[in-house]
DNA sequence: AGGCGTACCTGAGGGC
DNA sequence: TGCCCTCAGGTACGCC
């Protein structure tokens, strides 16, 4: 489900109703989502008030008072629910969490690759994660660092988290035809001036993805249940066979497959 | 080291 | 109607 505009869409939401909250109970359904293992992740969370909700690439982080981390990956279809004191559990929920004061928080995911690990108040947990896009460590010369000599596509360069962290596969497709670039364009084959567009698309799709709550392309809604806007101004994620929409461009949109991932982008225009 | 294929799951949608 | 196939916003792991 989400990239690094939903993920922070959905902290933003979660920051402003569930902060300095104490939970009162946690409830694990699917024990193989969480590290560690009930009924000790329970235990490790009942009593403890949420002191930060945090975004770091597609992750949500909770610090907790006793300075341990709640960690958590929505992967492709996770979801985290808030809900008032009587609300019944939405389908597929799997962890449940209740606070003192009645409300809930729900984390249902429907194809359960979704994920929570708690962590110790020092671990390293983000050491194998990339630059931050939108942080100001990540400038032209920093891609620059990182493409530099790889033969891997560049949309597949985008994709690991491990360079860059939080782009998935929407804001690839979408960045790519933002700097008119060909997904397989070997990363270190990038010319100055279309690193240079690839950088400034890179932080303009994800700003404006932001602004717009997110995309909602097909399950995903925030903390409090609402869509984002995004979908409705992608150029060419999920767009086949539509008519490319850059100006006089005059060429469709084709689906290619790269990295295993459904790869949207318009051969006209992007080289 | 880095790149590729597969595995993990369930549901939606298209073709026949 | 219903079966079967492909595809889906992601990452981990094993293999070369």
């Amino acid at each position: 489900m989400p990239e690094l505009p939903e993920v922070e869409t959905i902290v933003r939401g979660l920051a402003s109703c569930i902060l300095n909250k104490v939970i009162a109970h946690v409830d694990v359904n699917l024990p193989r989502m969480v590290t560690p293992a009930p009924p000790l992740f329970e235990a490790m969370l009942r009593g403890q008030t949420l002191r930060a909700c945090e975004r770091r690439a597609k992750y949500i982080v909770f610090t907790l008072d006793h300075g341990y981390q709640l960690i958590v990956h929505l992967r492709m279809t996770g979801r985290f629910m808030y809900a008032q004191a009587d609300d019944a559990a939405p389908p597929y929920s799997h962890v449940h969490f209740r606070f003192t004061d009645g409300t809930q928080l729900f984390f249902a995911d429907t194809r359960t690759f979704g994920r929570m690990r708690i962590v110790e108040p020092d671990e390293a947990w983000a050491a194998g994660l990339g630059v931050e896009p939108l942080s100001p460590e990540f400038t032209v010369n920093a891609l620059h660092a990182l493409c530099k000599g790889r033969t891997t596509p560049i949309k597949t360069f985008l994709l690991d988290q491990r360079h860059i962290a939080g782009i998935g596969n929407i804001y690839a497709c979408e960045a790519l035809w933002q700097a008119r670039i060909a997904p397989s364009t070997p990363a270190g084959n990038l010319k100055p001036a279309a690193r240079a567009a690839l950088h400034a698309a890179l932080q303009d799709v994800l700003e404006r993805a932001i602004h717009m709550r997110g995309t909602s392309a097909r399950d995903y809604v925030d903390a409090e249940g609402l869509k984002g806007g995004f979908q409705n101004v992608l150029t060419v994620y999920g767009r086949h066979g539509q008519a490319c929409p850059r100006p006089r461009c005059g060429g469709s949109i084709e689906r290619s497959v790269l990295a295993q991932r459904g790869t949207w982008w318009c051969r006209r225009c992007q080289r």
